[in-house]
Order: C-alpha cells, then sequence, then structure tokens
DNA sequence: CTAATTTGTAAACCGCCATGACGAAATAGT
DNA sequence: ACTATTTCGTCATGGCGGTTTACAAATTAG
C-alpha cells in the first residue's frame, strides 16, 4: 500500500524486508524517536496518543531508548492541566551526533550536530580548491573532521556517521564523485580517501541544501524544488518529504535543462542551457564583470548600488530561470519553488522576472516561490542532519553501536590517526 | 473503503499509521499475495523463503487467503527435484475483479480484470464525446460498467472498485475532473455521477497508461517517464516503482513545457509549450491535414506511404519532443523513457530526431527511449489494474467484504439499478 | 528397498503490544 | 481542608503472530 522514496524507503510489498516483530519494534522505537525529536519535550502519554500505541507500549519503549542514551527524562512537567503531570522526554543532547562536512570550491567547513539539531564543534578552512587534485584537499578535511569529533567527543559526543556535500555529481553508492566541474574532479572515490572508522556519505551539495530547507525551514512542504546556484545551477527535486535521486543519481540537473533550444553552445554538449544564461559565468560575463572570488558578493554589492549592467544581467538570468522552472513545475507540479545557495543573496533583483515568466507561462495560479533562510549554510547543515535523520530512523541500529563507543572507542581511533 | 490507487511513497517513520500486529498480519498477507502473483505457482515453501518467513508462518497466511478466496491450491508440483514436491498455489481467478473504465474522446470502453491479470469482460461504445456534457456520457459509462459487472458475475466475479481514466486534469482528491480540455468539461465530480455503490477512482490516462507499462511492460524498469499524446501531451513520472502525482495532481504535464521560449502562443497562457509542436493538432497542421476522426492512423498511413509533408511534421514534432524530453530527464534522471498512446503507432517517424536530439544534449551516454506495445489500451488495463492491485496491497480489507459480496450483494445492488 | 531431501503441519515457545487495574500526583469543587 | 476527578506511569495478564522444533508424507538417489 506504500511505496518507498528517502534512502531506506520499503519497495512494494512485495519485496519489504520480512515483516517480523523485531522491525515492528525497530520501526516503533523510531516513531519514537521521531515524535519526540519533532514536538519537544513530551510525556510518555503524550507520544502514546501521537503514535498510536497504548501509554504501555510506549513506556517500554521509552525505557529502552533512555537506556541507549538517545532519549533523557527531563522531570515533571509542570502544567495548568488536570491530573498527575507528566515526565517531560526529550531527545539527548549527548550521545550520537551526526558530522557534516563540506567540501566548497574555496572552502572546507565540518561541523557536527547533535540529536537536538544544536550545532556543538565546527571547524572552517578558507582556500580554494578547485584544481587541486582530491588527495591533498581530502587529507586537509580529514584533519578538520577529526579536530571536530575531538571537540564533540569534550562535550559527550560520539560520531554516528559522516556526510559530505561536494559540488558536483555523486553516483548512487553515496561514495564515488562522476564529475565535478567546479573542482575539475572525475570519477573519485572519496570513500576511500575518508577516516576509513568513520562510514562517510557523499552527497551533491545541492540535494542536501534541500533536504536542509525540508528539515530546518519554517514552512517547507514535503514537495518542493529547491534551486541552488553555486557556478552550476542544481535543484534538489524533494517528493514526499523524501530526495528523488534519479537511476544514476543524476536527477535535478536544472542547469542543462535546455531554455533556448538554439542558444550558445554548452560543456555538456547541448546548446542554450539554463547555465548560459544563468550560471555564474554567464551572469558575470552579461554583467561586464571578471570571475574572481566572491563574485556573489560582488554581484549583489553591485545590484544594490544600482549597476544597470548588473541588474540587467540579473533580470536576464531570472527570465531564463522562469523558463526552466515553468518546465520542471509543470513536470513536477511542486507546491513550492525555494531559491537557495548564491540565489538567496541575489533573489531580490532575480525574483522579479523570474515570477513574472513563470505566472506568464501559467494556466492557473503559479507555483509560489519563496527565498531560503539558510542561505549558504544549507549543504553542511544538510549533510550533518542527513546522519542524525539516520540516527532518528534506525535508533536501535545505533543502540547497538552505542555500547561499543560509549567507552569512547571510534572516538579513540580517530583520535589515534591524527 | 478506499480503493487506493499507487501512492507515492510512505511518510516517514514518524507519522506511518500505528506499527501493530494486525498491521504486520496485513503486510504479511499482502506479500504473500503480491509473491505469489507476481512468481506464477508457488509452493508455501518457496514463498516462504521468497519472502522471509518460515514455512509455518506462510502456511497460516496462505490459509486465511484461500479461505477468502483470494488464493488456489492448484495441486502438487511435478518436479524434477529431490524431495516432497510442494503443492502449487495461484492467484484465484474467481473472486474480486478490477473493474476500469476510459473516457475516450470518441469512445468508452470498459473491461474487468480478474486477479490473475486475464481481461474476463470488456464493452465498448463509439461516439464522439467531444463537448457533450459530463452527465450523459456518464450514464453511457455507468451502463456499459453494469454490463461489464453483469458479465464479470456470470464468471464468478464481484467488483473490488472501478477505475475511470480520463483525457485531463484530475485533483489529488481521485473524483475531480478539474481541466478536460478535449471534451470541454472543468471542474467536474465525476464521482457524484458514477455508480455510488461501487466507489470510483478518477485518474488521468496517461498516468493509468504509465501504470500499465510498469505492471505490464515486459521489461519497464521501476523509475521511467511514460509519455502518451492523445490530443494533448502527458507523461507519467514513476518513481520507484510509484506515481509522482504533484501537490496538486498535476504533475507529468509534459505538453506544456516550454521547447522555444518565444514561440507561437498557447492556450494554458505561454510560448513555445511542447503542445505547439508535437500535439496532434499542431502536426496535423504542419503536415498539411485536416482535424477529424483517427487521425493518428491517417498520420501513420501517409507516413508509411512515404508522405513528406507528413514525414517532416513528425520529424520536427520528434525534434520538440527531444528537446522537452532533454529537460525531463536532466531533472528526472530516469531509466527510461517510454512513447506510449498515440505516440506508440507514429514512433518510427519519431523516434530518428527525438533520439537525436535526446543524444546531442546529453554529455553521457543518453537516456534509452523505448516503444511501448500496450499502445492505446494502455490505459484501460491500468485503470483495471490499479483496482487489482489495490486488492493485493491489502487482500485483508477485501477479505472482509467478501463475506458481504460472496452473496453477489454488490453485484445485486448495480444490476437491481440499471 | 533404504537413505537423503524437501514439503507441510502441529506443538511449544518467545516477543510485542493491548487490556485492565492500580498507585501517584495534580486540579476542581464543596 | 477534604474529597472527587482526572491524568500519568507501571504492572500483571492475555492475545496474537512468527519462530523453533519435531515429525509424517512424498519424492529422488543409490
Amino acid at each position: 500500500m506504500t511505496a518507498p522514496l528517502h534512502e531506506a524507503h520499503p519497495a512494494g510489498p512485495g519485496r519489504a524486508l520480512p515483516d517480523t516483530q523485531q522491525g515492528m519494534r525497530r520501526r516503533n522505537l523510531a516513531r519514537v524517536m521521531h515524535t519526540v525529536s519533532a514536538e519537544g519535550p513530551l510525556s510518555r502519554a503524550a507520544v502514546a496518543s501521537r503514535i498510536g500505541l497504548t501509554r504501555a507500549a510506549v513506556s517500554t519503549l521509552v525505557d529502552e531508548l533512555i537506556r541507549s542514551g538517545l532519549l533523557e527524562e527531563l522531570g515533571p512537567e509542570r502544567p495548568g492541566r488536570v491530573g498527575r503531570p507528566g515526565s517531560a522526554l526529550a531527545v539527548s543532547g549527548r550521545g550520537p551526533a551526526g558530522i557534516g562536512a563540506e567540501v566548497g570550491v574555496d572552502h572546507l567547513a565540518v561541523c557536527a550536530v547533535d540529536l537536538r539539531g544544536e550545532i556543538r564543534a565546527r571547524a572552517v578552512r578558507h582556500g580554494v580548491n578547485r584544481g587541486r587534485s582530491p588527495e591533498p584537499v581530502l587529507a586537509e578535511l580529514t584533519a578538520l573532521v577529526r579536530q571536530v569529533v575531538a571537540e564533540a567527543d569534550a562535550e559527550g559526543l560520539w560520531p554516528a556517521g559522516l556526510a559530505v556535500a561536494v559540488p558536483g555529481l555523486v553516483a548512487r553508492d553515496g561514495r564515488t564523485v562522476v564529475r565535478a566541474p567546479n573542482l575539475d574532479w572525475h570519477d573519485t572515490d572519496l570513500g576511500a580517501l575518508l577516516p576509513a572508522e568513520l562510514p562517510p556519505t557523499v552527497d551533491n551539495e545541492a540535494n542536501f541544501g534541500g533536504l536542509a530547507e525540508l528539515w530546518l525551514g519554517e514552512t517547507t512542504p514535503r514537495d518542493f524544488l529547491h534551486v541552488s546556484a553555486e557556478i552550476g545551477i542544481g535543484a534538489a527535486v524533494v517528493v514526499d518529504g523524501g530526495l528523488l535521486r534519479g537511476t544514476r543519481g543524476f536527477a535535478g540537473e536544472l542547469g542543462h535543462v535546455p531554455v533556448r533550444p538554439d542558444g550558445p553552445e554548452c560543456a555538456c554538449g547541448g546548446r542554450g542551457c539554463l547555465e548560459q544564461y544563468a550560471g555564474e559565468e554567464a551572469v558575470l560575463r552579461a554583467a561586464g564583470l571578471e570571475p574572481g572570488t566572491d563574485r556573489v558578493g560582488l554581484l549583489a554589492n553591485r545590484a544594490a548600488d544600482g549597476d544597470e549592467a548588473v541588474r540587467r544581467a540579473l533580470h536576464d538570468a531570472g527570465t531564463a530561470l522562469g523558463i526552466a522552472l515553468t518546465g520542471a513545475v509543470n513536470l513536477l507540479d511542486p507546491q513550492l519553488v525555494v531559491l537557495g545557495g548564491a540565489l538567496s543573496g541575489l533573489a531580490p533583483w532575480l525574483l522579479p522576472s523570474l515570477e513574472a515568466e513563470l505566472a506568464r507561462r501559467t494556466a492557473g495560479p503559479p507555483c509560489p516561490v519563496s527565498v531560503s533562510l539558510l542561505g549558504p549554510e544549507g549543504p553542511l547543515l544538510g549533510a550533518a542532519h542527513s546522519v542524525v535523520r539516520a540516527v532518528l530512523d534506525d535508533p536501535a541500529a545505533v543502540a547497538e553501536r552505542a555500547g561499543a563507543t560509549a567507552t569512547g572507542r571510534t572516538v579513540d581511533i580517530v583520535a589515534e590517526q591524527a
């Protein structure tokens, strides 16, 4: 009756995993974690009524989660309601943490997020990575990871996983960077170049940005299109609260949607791709500016200062985005389009022409467009939170590891290799 | 009781239905049904090993399904293998049936499909429906449905649900036709105009065509794009074995993807939509032919005869399709594109330019394109099978109704209103 | 004809949630 | 103040569902 989407989607009923009582237990543990995580401190009774189990059943589930260190008892609630007050439960601020990392064109960043979603440690290193080979870059990243892991350890956190955002296409294996034009990396197995003791997951920066919007955005629906541009233009397609990855993992390549079929040639072999009109390079050229560092900030400043050439360039980019998004909206019927990444800073000058184009080409009410509040932080946060979500999705799996790692064993391993 | 069409994806663990033992039982019943349905006659032991349960557990599940009349015991297998031969189980050819119906521009069709997937009854009525108001058309359809239900009843089948394919946009409620340009229907609640005793589900013809391809196609993968053109051009977006419907149910509107942003105006308000180049009307005009009945057959005949104007028109339509599909493929990264419906008959003349365009605009190996073998039968079969799938997806729900309907009560109700 | 293999079923067992009852801790009413 | 009421968390009991173990039945291999 259900089909899957995000990572752990149960395939059709025919091929789902055997449905046994242990599986039921695991799913119910997950439901408790998700409920407490999403709706703040909650009593056992409140959780029970929300997930449709009895108080007794929830009690045993909670006991198990507390023993595993994933939930904490905060003490009695102080309610105005009649009846015995419940004992507030909250997700633990100690225990497993999600480590997120980002390989940017001119920076590296790592952070640790606890189960509550708080950032507990972070490290950044500026420096141009474009054109450097993967090995030294990832060696630096590994050093940052170890630093953050050590910081987190000092706060009682152990790393439950590492997720790495890269600006490029990543295969569905979650390890291999197929093509990262801005880094000039091709078919690189990042999994082999990252800390072996901390199994890494690699994904596209746009995808993690979209997930961050999904998980952290205030009013983000479960179906939307998250458009982000760094140098290329990528989109995260979120359907029913999960990421649409595509067969090879290449879904969301909005930058190569044809906008004008006879337009200028593109590196992809096509003509008139969106990237030729709204990509960073194209916009800078149209604005009469040279490529360089912090080009987005430059564009925003110039536009704010009233530079006509820049404004026109952004206006035209918005038009092209509107055309490409019309196609995407017709195909996917999302509830919302979110402009994220570098686009969020340029939104004031992109939006008018973008929305006009979208409205002009849509029969009914056009798809609303909003601007991400996360900005450039999105991918890093999305990566870290993806690990946290994995813990919430299967707390039992983590509980098993917790025994081994509560003693700090993983931390030791990571540290001793530093 | 609802006959839910294939839903996109299960919600996250946080909002799933309470995970109780009854739910487990239901899912395991469904897994047995799916396995037997997909892999032909199978012994209990074979089913057990496939779904990962023990033989004992499968035995009780099978007993229940046999008592409900959903499975049949065919008798001992005749194997060359050592050991006691198993007793072959097959999906029952009696019991619940899926009723599929299609409202075409110039025909109505209804069929009944049993759990085995066999068509057991059908009725067609030719006659132009364009421009007629919904009430008389659906009254005729209802008569056909009753006729088919009566025929099915004579073979020991009772209707488990009715699914109706219409050439237009259908809201997510599965009842309301928002816009069917070729029928000139708007905001019509078909649910209210169909047999009340047989809860109907309404969906887009393109969606049902895509589902038919998914369920009945020989080599169809779980991620593909099924393009079908009758008068408009629609696509079914199939992701991980499920249909992507979009927020309002309007996903897959490939016909209004911009191909040339400054092209001719379209009824949707846009310019240069695919429909302006590859829609039936546009192609006929480009070929120098008049609109009329069986225009697709005419096009195919003329093209086969070597009519240059027709061939050029189809070549150009293929090019436009290629451009629009390039965008779709970049966005969704499907494993395959299938040309269905009217396009399948014209494929020989569309494919060369279509594939050339797709290949030219793709960096790596282009997305393969195939032609549906179901042709115009797709939507009707998809509709009927969607009901069958709903039964396979939750046999327990049907088993409850089976008691009431085994006596022919539903059939009587349907019949007595005739 | 015997040994080996596989199937289907029955009996005993275990895990998981539901049910119902109870004490604990708060509010509301007198 | 004191009691009734409400709600919370827990315990004991029970039902349900799949597993384990054992065994008879039916076939092939030697």
